[in-house]
DNA sequence: GATAAGTTTGACCAATCGGTCAATTCATTG
DNA sequence: CAATGAATTGACCGATTGGTCAAACTTATC
């Protein structure tokens, strides 16, 4: 098996045209949602004919799975930060963390999720309902023990998630809020830094006993 | 000036359409946002031919101007309650209750305005950067004054408002993918009563010294 | 360098879009 | 009950929608 072989013209090419419909249809759909986007405007984003678009992905519906598919990885991915601590402040601070850190490097994929939540969840529908679902059972099972060890004050685990999933996706989904809030500027590294510093704070000090 | 006066039959019938009308469009903006709704499916929720909508509301941006008018006359009706109270917790518990029953009397409106700010607030724009920053920046000096007199731990206001925000309006936009993770069934009464109880506890907590 | 395979694109299609309009129905008033 | 104005609606408009297609073009292979 050849290790990173040279890709040929023909296949570079491929990947980058595939990449540059992927990223603007990530932009349109997170924009407008599956409705509201057009494969026109898509193309228009990425720079080419809408019937290379349609080369490349056959309907508008194939390219939005592509792209959800992305988002629940990378979704996961930031989960399972979760699970890398022992102590229940510094597995909710890692996690908290992972998901700002996302919430901040891909606003994107955050809207495209929300809008996905805002019209149903015809598409994600069942990830929620099986993977999600499996998900958030086993870690509120986690936090339970927690509970009952002491480590953390007497509340139902699930929306506790719900308040960390709301106030670190907030930072993605409502951008535009903050910054019509902030000046009409984007939030600047450093107030993301406190912003996230706090809601880690905030949120840790609501659930821990000690303080 | 006659108080109450009887509608006459015409009248009557105006004020129904009007409101059919504006109650399906509201279901048909906050599920597919503006650019996805569509006049047809407006007309068809409200059990009307489309032809008839457009004779009570010209344009579909006229419609959708409409509705959101109404959304941010409740959300600011929601953010007097944060004023009734001198005290700093009784304040924001308030006001976290008032903004909790919002998303869940009215979680259409919410979702209009989640919409709105995906798409980058292009009518309500300038509510935010005039009404709504102002709102901000004074209880954020008067969160501050509770801070200096040590009624609240230190930290930034506005991203603790950020997190009021998120936390009661997920009640209200993301009520689809608390479904999917409550065995389909949507929150029951006691449990919505569970979590609002709980955001309040958990944010005050965060904020408050004497825990 | 000829052939084949992969890629690009303008032109085009039926369906749907927001919106108009004239004809009709309806309720109100003198 | 005649006349007036408000309300209703099917038919229709040009523009846009997602998607197709054949012809042209580019790269790889023998």
């Amino acid at each position: 098996m050849s290790v990173a072989v040279a890709k040929t013209p023909r296949a570079s090419v491929r990947e980058g045209r595939e990449k540059s419909i992927f990223d603007a249809a990530r932009s349109v759909f997170a924009e407008f949602g599956f409705k509201g986007a057009t494969t026109a405007e898509i193309a228009r984003r990425a720079g080419i004919p809408k019937a290379n678009l349609h080369y490349y992905f056959a309907t508008k519906e194939a390219l939005y799975r592509h792209v959800t598919a992305e988002v629940l990885t990378d979704w996961l991915s930031a989960a399972s930060s979760f699970d890398e601590k022992d102590d229940p402040a510094e597995a909710i601070a890692a996690y908290i963390g992972a998901k700002m850190d996302l919430a901040r490097a891909d606003p994107l994929g955050s809207r495209i999720w929300a809008n996905e939540i805002l019209r149903g969840a015809p598409v994600i529908g069942d990830f929620l309902e099986t993977t999600l679902a499996n998900w958030l059972s086993s870690r509120e099972a986690i936090v339970r023990r927690w509970i009952d060890q002491g480590k953390l004050v007497t509340m139902e685990p699930r929306y506790f998630f719900y308040m960390i999933w709301a106030s670190t996706q907030h930072y993605a989904d409502f951008e535009g809020q903050m910054m019509a809030l902030n000046g009409g500027q984007p939030l600047s590294d450093e107030q993301f830094e406190t912003a996230k510093k706090q809601v880690i704070a905030t949120l840790l000090r609501g659930v821990m006993p000690q303080f």
